[in-house]
DNA sequence: GTATTCTTGACTAAGTTAGTCGAGAATTGC
DNA sequence: GCAATTCTCGACTAACTTAGTCAAGAATAC
């Protein structure tokens, strides 16, 4: 459940989205150059966020990328497990909850407890959430150089 | 941070000669056959761990090995961190906490305090913990068994 | 000295990650 | 219709990691 440079890019594209998306689509080249992303793989991060439903985007001159609903709307785990694949921390945990309860070794319940806890936090957090840290983060890194 | 086979069979290992290393040391070939891992590679999670400390080894007919401390001082945070290395599901996690807050980006929070907690619970459960529960599970399955 | 058991390093096959590249499709404006 | 713009998609790659295997060797017990 590693979380790669897929995982953090495209997160990071989604609160580009949501913090410039206001007023029409934005630019994959855009995107790429605020968030220090490889343009060409930004867009396999989108092509996968666009199927999953999160944004969509237009082509041609003035077209772009946008936000599909609200950013209060859209948690940090579903798009994290859409760019990530599953992030449960050992393979036992993948979601194939059939009720299979076998093979079961000692240290499950430990991960299990883990793993429920860290998708309760990740569900909790919204793109409008991390949005807003974002924009104070920025806030603050431009007065702390402008003093 | 996936913990993959060599923390799970490392774990198992360790576990295996909490419940059954009481009377002198155990043969790797042992452990191999009741925890299902494979011999051969059972010798470098088994090299691992003595040389960090949790099992010491000895040579020739009646050798084996045997755990270094009393199951209950044995933590499987400390335990996994040297099988599987750092544990930090993301990697500007990993632990150079040298004071270099650069670099971060709006997720990370989240990400840090998921991980604090994961640390919390894996420094809570000790070998003896896992030991009396896989105890439990075998007692389980036996009588389940024989009914 | 021989059988046993651990120790070590070299090697490998398969899979994953983090990209790059190029051909093509849709749209806009003229 | 033409040209410029922008997204779309699949193929390809290099580097790395994982999950092992194998063989030569060292220590110990008898
Ligand atoms: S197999 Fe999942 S905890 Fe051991
Ligand atoms: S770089 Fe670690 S959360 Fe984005």
């Amino acid at each position: 459940m590693y979380i790669g440079t897929k995982g953090d890019y495209g997160i990071r594209a989604l609160i580009d989205l949501a913090m410039y998306g206001g007023a029409g689509p934005i630019q994959r080249a855009e995107i790429a150059r605020r968030q220090h992303i490889p343009e060409a793989y930004l867009d396999h991060l989108l092509a996968q966020l666009r199927r999953a439903g999160f944004i969509q985007s237009t082509r041609g001159p003035g077209g772009g990328h946008q936000l599909n609903r609200p950013a209060a709307e859209i948690c940090l785990l579903h798009a994290l497990e859409t760019l990530e694949g599953s992030l449960a921390p050992m393979p036992c945990l993948e979601d194939h909850d059939d009720g299979e309860s076998d093979s079961v070794c000692a240290q499950q319940w430990v991960w299990r407890e883990i793993y429920d806890d860290m998708r309760a936090r990740l569900q909790a957090v919204t793109l409008a959430d991390l949005a807003a840290r974002e924009q104070e983060r920025l806030r603050a890194l431009a007065t702390s150089y402008s003093i």
